[in-house]
DNA sequence: TCAATATTGTTTGCACTGTTTACATAGTTT
DNA sequence: AAACTATGTAAACAGTGCAAACAATATTGA
């Protein structure tokens, strides 16, 4: 393994068809993206990447698969950086899972499109999901144990938790927030905001 | 306007290749979705579609469209087989809308699905899109004055709560709710048990 | 050391796609 | 009936994913 790339051999291509595709998705989208741009992008013939990668499917889910592995990253970080305090530490996980949304839209989009890999067939690319959701259950059963979230299944909260700030991300990325006149410059506030009614419900009587 | 189909004239062939399309998403997604083969199954050379819709994306921005027209409608039914109290009315939109999503899978990849056809572009569509959430931020405001939601611009609220029902669709659809473990023959109870840590809150005082 | 072998890239070819162009046919209008 | 418009067909193009068969480079084991 000489690591330089000699006029033959490349060096590292699977990673860099991975970075070539993420730019690619970046700019057109996942269905605008396309093996043999990746591959002339990467300086190879069009054939190369079926040396790593099986088909096109396959080399988007190992891209997806190194998304939630960033994501779980984040999601710690973000834990680590809100303190000790339980509950601070769970509401900051809300606003770190849209932040990568936002930040990383070409690997969301791999991650959770409708068109995105099949989990259930890339069992690896599972793993790497329930990873990521693991640290979220683990925050919350936490901050349960602090009292300060109800009681109840961590599991089925932080599901419900996910569901929310995983639609409110969606619907950011998809441009349904901007279209509804929800300025993009604070998006801190807006979250901040969802959270509040998030917590205290909807109930006119809690407020 | 003969309305039956002659040998050379197909009779309503945009129809026609909707209702194709919505098959084809169907059985193998957006991204395998192909004119040519719309337009084989609406018995009809593969250039006749153009005479119709300028592209590719012009068909499925238009699906789309029928797709918004129809959740607006399935979310008014909902609403007034609630009843009258305002609140049940409001409760009642939630399990209507994934409901839809479940139901009507291909046409919610098409409405909602990251590369559904560009709201922005396809002036139609975004308005469709609107008049179904007017209807939800009307049913909010109705519930508000009934002093039985908080307070608060009914936009903001409808959207917060549109936010999490969607994830909750989104995510069912994905799988990702089949893969957590949630049964997906009691989508009812699911939506409930949500909607109740929704209404509460999450904090413990609450309950 | 140096031939055998496994990796990795290339070339060529295939069936398929979205889209355009020129043409043919059917309905409609005057 | 003639002119016109709407709607279909046929043929062609560049670009796609994928599959051989082939070529160049690395690695390995005697």
């Amino acid at each position: 393994m000489s690591g330089a790339k000699t006029a033959y051999h490349h060096g590292d291509l699977p990673r860099t068809l991975k970075a070539a595709a993420l730019e690619l998705i970046a700019e057109h989208g996942v269905a605008g993206f396309t093996l043999r741009e990746a591959a002339r992008r990467a300086g190879v013939t069009h054939a190369a990447p079926y040396r790593h990668f099986p088909d096109k499917t396959a080399l988007l889910a190992a891209i997806a698969e190194d998304g939630f592995a960033l994501l779980k990253e984040q999601m710690i970080e973000a834990a680590e950086a809100a303190g000790s305090d339980p509950l601070a530490r769970f509401l900051a996980q809300g606003p770190a899972y849209v932040r990568f949304a936002v930040e990383h839209a070409p690997y969301f989009r791999l991650m959770f499109g409708f068109d995105a890999p099949d989990k259930t067939k890339y069992e690896s690319l599972a793993r790497s999901d329930n990873e990521a959701f693991r640290v979220l259950v683990d925050t919350v059963a936490a901050a349960q144990s602090g009292g300060h979230l109800v009681k109840g299944d961590p599991e089925r909260i932080g599901l419900v938790a996910w569901l929310m700030v995983h639609g409110i991300a969606h619907a950011y990325i998809d441009g349904a927030l901007e279209r509804r006149g929800i300025d993009s410059s604070n998006l801190e506030t807006e979250i901040a905001e969802g959270s509040r009614l998030f917590l205290h419900g909807f109930f006119d009587s809690n407020h």
